[in-house]
DNA sequence: CTATTCCTTGACCTTTGCGTTAGAGATAGG
DNA sequence: CCTATCTCTAACGCAAAGGTCAAGGAATAG
């Protein structure tokens, strides 16, 4: 283990797999649809990835399993965040004002839409959790009457 | 359009798919896979579905578009609901009460593992959700920032 | 220097969840 | 009875999201 040129330790597919759970062939793959920036090399080729890698994983996962998106989808998602990113990094005053503000809207837009989803999705859900509570607190009941007082003659309570 | 036999509207597949959304494939899908038990058929080998089983279809689509589900994992949740319309349908007194509170159990624990799959997407959600608004915040500031004093030179407020 | 261990690119395979004909029978309206 | 709709089964097709080798180079421990 040793650190790039400049500080920030780097990681091996390896590395990225296990913290994120997710397998090499998976990174490869999402590299390959465009989901994950093609990472830097080692001289013999190996990938570099970065801390900045690990989180836009873990943002795809909850994408997938929150949200329920595709890849294709996701896809359009984080290429709204490349440019938050490109605008981060390298606060680059030659890309102009115009410019600049097509992204970033472009970047709300996205945001806003994924918000969308989720608050209407956290609706439905709710919703479903109450019925559930319900259900189960009258299967529950069901079940203690079947439990405990199982006689059929007579004595409806024993006082 | 007519009734069955005691009342029942009853509903050709035609009207299932138009009602629920989803397609006469993916009902008979259904139905192969287990998930919809075989509906009763007119003479001519018709299926004649009940409002229970469109409920039923309505239920499959919240499990997998809430909770991400597979089929199969949908199955095994929705057999569980089966013996509660038999449970429900004919109260069985022949069913010795063994049988049924084991039976009941097993719905319960159903219910119970749904509940917590919802749960804990639900606290992730909640989280996301709280994210992408700060996160909303912030570039819209940054946008207002963008647009409104786009001035280079000196003068850091106008008063 | 050599044995492990890790990584690389292909390429083909698998599962899920339906879509899509095709060919034929059933029903309803006129 | 004829015709326009529905519906039936069967079978093949397909996109998504990886899994699983295979063969061969890097990197590193000893």
């Amino acid at each position: 283990m040793a650190e790039t040129q400049q500080d920030q330790p780097y990681l091996q597919i390896g590395e990225v797999a296990d913290r994120t759970g997710v397998t090499q062939r998976t990174l490869r793959f999402y590299e390959e649809r465009g989901l994950l920036q093609a990472p830097t090399r080692m001289d013999g080729g190996f990938r570099l990835y970065s801390e900045n890698d690990v989180a836009r994983v873990e943002q795809i996962k909850r994408l997938q399993s929150l949200l329920g998106l595709t890849l294709a989808e996701i896809k359009e998602m984080v290429e709204a965040e490349e440019v938050k990113e490109e605008l981060r990094s390298s606060y680059r005053p030659d890309l102009d004002t115009d410019e600049r503000i097509t992204r970033l809207g472009k970047r709300i837009e996205v945001t806003k839409r994924q918000h969308d989803i989720i608050s209407s999705k956290l609706v439905a859900m709710i919703e479903m959790k109450a019925d559930l509570e319900e259900k189960l607190e009258r299967a529950q009941k069901t079940l203690a009457a079947l439990e405990s007082p199982p006689e059929e003659t007579g004595k409806p309570s024993p006082s």
